[in-house]
RNA sequence: GAUUCCGUAGCUCAGCUGGUAGAGCAAUACACUUUUAAUGUAUGGGCCCUGGGUUCGAGUCCCAGCGGGAUCACCA
């Protein structure tokens, strides 16, 4: 699989070729500005039949894909960065002198799949109806020595598909070539993105960067990955989140700030988790959680439409509408719905009766709130396929989110459940120092009893909130995740372009075992 | 981390109760000037994931390992 191997067959004819094409005083790896002035898109998109005068002088390139060689003609594929288009070659047209060395050897015996090449000619349409670029010269640009999976496809129906998911995620750029969903997926992610901070800036949002390395990995209860600076003799930890750094730039006196960050977890890797993810976090002066929930259902709705038209989009076997706003439920209410017991009042001892009747598992450790998590998330969570926001979540569980103004025990805190999975967490912010550094202190106290996801005391972010944070409303997007919705995408690795392996095994290593 | 399935040609896959490897596409050669999964004829191409074991004999059975998928647990 690697460089080192021994050469296949078809990588041994392919070295013969280039060569060949080097003996024939031709540059397979031109340095050349080539220039293109269409792409198949364009073609398809504007070409009427009899329009030739528009698209007399057309240059294209790209990878050739296919091709029908009949004798002294022969049907190619192209394929750019917007698509295929046919090309048509005439020995005669490209050759018209004696010599028919660059359509008899270089076209039909040197060229592979594959390879780059350049198209000059005009557009036509064929016998059977198909929009065609019938060259009049072309141009190696770039030759491939690697044989590309062949996918043919008919009447909708594709052959040979390249569809083994460890090759495809492991030489992505070779899925991209002759996988067009994979790529209509990444540009529906990059239109997902651009949409949300459109969005964001319309608002008056300003965006912003803040530390990846961090001395305290703050914000969110996880394991992160511990690495070492060597000048500074310190260990940093990857972020786990950004959170703590916007509020201090809203203390700092900006009032609306946000950052997608890149956030890394040294846990569990599935078809929901990679260890490096994508949150959007943003974080709004003088709002609070219910301003937050007319936003979210604002912005979501923006973005099924900007990449599907319309708001109600497929998911797997559901079609989900994200016309606002979105329904409201709290999670004892929730609970309630889903289970028939009323969980509001009780204490420890009562929640554990009703983890046992639902035969869900529990142990010492989790206190009240953790309970109703763990009731909310077997029995609950995956019941809410229409965009629901789940509200008001028990104090335990929310270390840096605001007391409710009315329900003693409970915070002002969001989750936003699509699809049977969280998409989304708001609340409006924690802002008293004070009691932020008691819920710190009992967070220290969970981390002294063995919880390696308690969140460290963060005294600097505490001095922050000493200076004095405005009442703030602030949300994580889990990005990756609603790509995987708006693209239909089952795994996170089909929303990624490169997901986390394992490393690929090398052949470097075996050789080096046979010298020794 | 647990369970389970998978790993055979460049790609997609067959290969039965164990007997020394097959197809389609791709490749190579020839033919063919509007084809489109182009076609026709011929040819070549395999550390059957790795290492042990059982057996006269292992792609096939057993054990271990490596890699991947799915499900579950933890989490977003």
């Amino acid at each position: 699989m690697m460089s080192t191997h021994e050469l296949s067959e078809q990588e041994v004819i392919r070295r013969q070729s280039l060569q060949e094409i080097i003996n024939l005083g031709i540059d397979p790896y031109p340095a050349a500005l080539y220039p293109v002035n269409a792409t198949a898109k364009h073609i398809h998109d504007n070409y009427k039949q009899g329009d030739e005068a528009s698209f007399k002088d057309i240059t294209i390139a790209g990878r050739l894909m296919g091709r029908r060689i009949m004798g002294k003609a022969a049907f190619a594929e192209i394929l750019d960065a917007t698509g295929r288009v046919q090309i048509y070659i005439n020995r005669d047209e490209v050759c018209p002198g004696e010599d028919k060395t660059l359509y008899n050897t270089l076209f039909k015996k040197l060229l592979d799949i594959g390879d780059f090449i350049g198209i000059t000619g005009y557009v036509f349409t064929t016998q059977t109806g198909e929009t065609t670029v019938h060259a009049t010269s072309f141009t190696l640009l770039s030759k491939s020595l690697h044989p590309l999976p062949v996918v043919k496809e008919k009447d909708g129906e594709v052959f040979d598909a390249f569809s083994d998911p460890e090759m495809r995620y492991r030489q992505r750029y070779v899925d991209l070539i002759v996988n067009p969903h994979v790529r209509d997926t990444f540009i529906k992610r990059s239109v997902m993105i651009k949409t949300i901070r459109d969005f964001l800036n319309e608002h008056g949002a300003l965006e912003v960067d803040t530390p990846v390395l961090q001395n305290i990995p703050g914000g969110a209860a996880a394991r992160p990955f511990i690495t070492h600076h060597n000048a500074l003799d310190v260990p940093f930890y990857l972020r786990i989140a950004n959170e703590l750094y916007l509020k201090r730039l809203i203390v700092g006196g900006f009032d609306f700030v946000y950052e997608f960050s890149r956030n890394f977890r040294n846990e569990g890797m599935d078809r929901t988790h990679n260890p490096e993810f994508t949150v959007l976090e943003f974080y709004v002066a003088y709002k609070d959680y219910y301003w937050m929930m007319e936003f979210t259902e604002k912005m979501m709705e923006r973005v099924a439409v900007a990449l599907h038209g319309t708001t109600e989009v497929q998911t797997g076997d559901n079609i989900i509408s994200y016309k606002a706003p979105f329904k409201r439920v709290s999670i004892h209410q929730a609970i309630k719905e889903h289970t028939g017991f009323d969980v509001a009042a009780m204490d420890e001892d009562g929640l554990r009766g009703v983890c046992k009747e639902l035969h869900i598992e529990t142990d010492a450790s989790m206190g009240k709130g953790k309970l109703i998590d763990e009731i909310f998330g077997a029995k609950c969570e995956g019941q809410y396929i229409q965009p629901t926001f789940i509200i008001d979540y028990p104090v335990e569980l929310s270390p840096l989110t605001k007391k409710h103004r009315e329900h003693a025990g409970l915070v002002e805190r969001f989750e936003l459940m699509i699809n049977g999975k969280e998409m989304a967490n708001a609340y409006s912010e924690l802002n008293d120092p004070l009691e932020q550094r008691e819920r710190f202190e009992e967070q220290a106290k969970l981390m002294e009893r063995g919880d390696d996801e308690a969140m460290f005391i963060d005294h600097d972010f505490l001095r922050a909130l000493e200076y004095g944070m405005p009442p703030t409303s602030g949300i994580g997007f889990g990005i990756d995740r609603i790509a995987m919705l708006m693209t239909n995408s089952p795994s996170i690795q089909d929303v990624l372009l490169f997901p986390q392996m394992r490393p690929e095994k090398v052949a470097e290593v075996k050789k080096e075992e046979e010298k020794a």
